[in-house]
DNA sequence: TACATTTGTATCGCATGCGATTTAATCCTT
DNA sequence: AAGGATTAAATCGCATGCGATACAAATGTA
């Protein structure tokens, strides 16, 4: 374990990096999504709906990785652009179920375009599409461990 | 480029992998933080400041790669709890210079066990270092990417 | 069947983040 | 030296995120 203090060093954290990049990544979506109408955490409850169909609050929450206080309300305001219609389980009803509108539904097709802008926006740059794929297989291992640490009782938020 | 809807999956998109890490991670430190009363963005804070010394605003938004209106309330709190101390320049009134007080030097000393616990909490688990390494390396490789792309005319916010 | 426990959402409070804008100070150009 | 452009912080508004908690429905258990 270092002692000298270099272990505080920014470049030497895994943390900042992760956090710098997310944030980055967030604003190259921004401007794309405002098109759109949308934030990138909407964005990403209608990547799970329309690539896993009709989800609980309670899935999106386990797929995206986040607490429903922050889901519930960002599920309200997809609501209020009827992109999504909220509706209480009649089996049990705890249970919020989230559907796509005929708008949620039909606005996948525009939406595949979103992809593409982000990916010839780094079409001039540098790094390799290997280095990529390692880095997501490398971000998707930290992820599961993190997820199993702070989660030890949850089901696996990425099982089908 | 694909056309097939596989675009759209959580899994094939490298935005999300590093948004659902970032957050664990800020989630790892916060248990940790909150013993010493201070924030994840705080912490970077005080690293920026530990490792170069008294700071501008400018400065500390450039290494952190944060925008003024995020970090200028964020040092009003550290103010508040007596661990920085702003001041305007007398050359330049426009600038904020940020110093450490005596409590928020001396506090480096507690703050060196943050990276031991962080580290020693992965310490039962099956990640590699030099995964861990090209990872970090990546990162700052896109980092770099993405603020080139979006602060063309803005200098270098790791340069010394 | 009462009743404690668990579970799924939601509410509350607070701290980010950031786009857009403002304000004041400095710089630049003539 | 006057006046527009630039720059550094800060203000405002809005959308996250999340810890703590509340609440109601469902479940388990005696």
């Amino acid at each position: 374990m270092k002692t000298d203090g270099t272990a505080l060093y920014l470049e030497n954290q895994l943390c900042f990096p992760l956090y710098a990049a997310s944030r980055l990544t967030t604003k190259l979506y921004t401007p794309i999504l405002k098109e759109f109408d949308l934030t990138y955490p909407q964005y990403l409850v209608l990547l799970v709906l329309w690539q896993h169909g009709n989800q609980t609050v309670n899935e999106i929450c386990n797929r995206l990785l986040l607490e429903s206080n922050t889901v519930t309300p960002l599920l309200k305001r997809l609501e209020e652009k009827e992109l999504v219609s909220r509706k209480r389980s009649a089996k049990d009803e705890r249970v919020v179920e989230i559907s796509l509108t005929e708008k949620g539904q039909s606005f996948k097709q525009e939406a595949v375009t979103i992809p593409e802008k982000i990916i010839s926006s780094f079409s001039d740059t540098t790094i390799e599409a290997g280095e990529i794929l390692n880095l997501q297989k490398t971000l998707f291992k930290l992820i599961a461990l993190m997820n199993d640490k702070q989660l030890p009782t949850t089901t696996c938020p990425t099982e089908d």
